[in-house]
DNA sequence: ACCTGAACACCGTTCAAGT
DNA sequence: ACCTGAACACCGTTCAAGT
């Protein structure tokens, strides 16, 4: 209803939340920079003032992406209580409801974590840095988790980030086994506990 | 040098073959139907009586990758030998193998595999059946090689099904983490070693 | 500083027509 | 049965110009 303001103002976070929106609900192959911009209701040129290329968008969401999973790690240990395996289960089940919720999104996060590793990301460097700090951050806080199990005996002793990688590892592992229609979809709750009990075996 | 008659003869594999490389070399955003067309020496619209669209020549590549991987799998457990932690770390490292030779087509794979469930390829319905095929071989084999651990008591008993949806899971999670330029690259054996330590723990 | 409009080279997909 | 050539609608990207 009311003219649209030459600029728009939110421009950026408007088209990450839409670009977020159509990743959940069609899939990273149909995302188009132009479809963006015309549901932002601005011109197809636009957005490149936000984002260098198609490649720095989907950057910027993975490095967002690794953000908000980090804060729902974190809320989910939390609301874990002080039990251990129940807040290393809370973790990989935090891990696990990501993926079925937004299947897409979590897919790009790994894939751009890796190709930006690589180098493949050129493009998006100013992003590259958002996305190693919600990795960091992501890190950080498991491996803490870890070395508490450690502390209290819980866990087996030894480099607390080898048994960090190798528990996000499986708890990726899961995630991607248990999106919709997967073979393990209904097996999810199985599945968790037994990574705990495996991982926690003859110590609780 | 010679002329290219009009029927190529080959064009399903060679599109095929030619696909697979430029998915290792760049990916697959730069995977065209043109550009292979191109590569084949054939019309742009040759590719459609073999690929109905661009989501079944991936759904071959998928299907095909997963009968590879297989192959890769039982070639790995043969030649580990009879005893079974061997045998189980040679079929986690034949993953990490794949995934570091071929990570998009990994990729491409897992994403397939449940793009298909979810009723995503519905276009690519032969290919879909071949990648059914592929995946059940693959399970299969791990069942079995399950089976064989709790039979030699090297595996704890219980539902061998959930025990081999939690190896793969495994298997797959370190395989992505072990990509190249990944955190964990030069620390795939230790986490291998883990991996089937945390398996067959105390039944060593 | 942020956005528009036209332009360029490229795609996937379709379809009548050729061999 | 398999392939060609033209055509259509769509992209990402660039750039002079506008506010």
């Amino acid at each position: 209803m009311t003219d649209r303001p030459y600029h728009h103002g939110h421009l950026r976070d408007t088209l990450l939340a839409e670009a977020e929106r159509t990743l959940r609900e069609q899939g990273v192959e149909q995302l188009s920079l132009r479809d963006l911009a015309r549901q932002a209701g601005v011109s197809h040129a636009a957005p490149r003032r936000h984002f260098a290329d198609r490649q720095a968008l989907l950057g910027a969401l993975a490095a967002a992406g690794f953000a908000r999973l980090a804060d729902e790690v974190a809320a989910a240990i939390e609301a874990a209580g002080p039990d251990f395996p129940a807040r290393l289960r809370a973790t990989c089940a935090a891990y696990v409801r990501f993926a079925t919720e937004d299947t897409a999104l979590m897919e790009l996060m790994f894939t751009a974590k890796s190709g930006s590793a690589s180098g493949e990301l050129a493009a998006g460097e100013a992003a590259s840095g958002e996305l190693a700090a919600g990795v960091g951050r992501l890190f950080t806080m498991v491996g803490e988790l870890i070395k508490e199990g450690q502390q209290t005996g819980q866990l087996p002793p030894g480099d607390p980030e080898r048994i960090r990688l190798l528990f996000m590892a499986i708890a990726r592992g899961i995630a991607e086994l248990v999106i919709p229609g997967g073979p393990g979809a209904g097996q999810a709750d199985g599945l968790l506990d037994d990574a705990v009990a495996l991982f926690t075996r003859g110590r609780g």
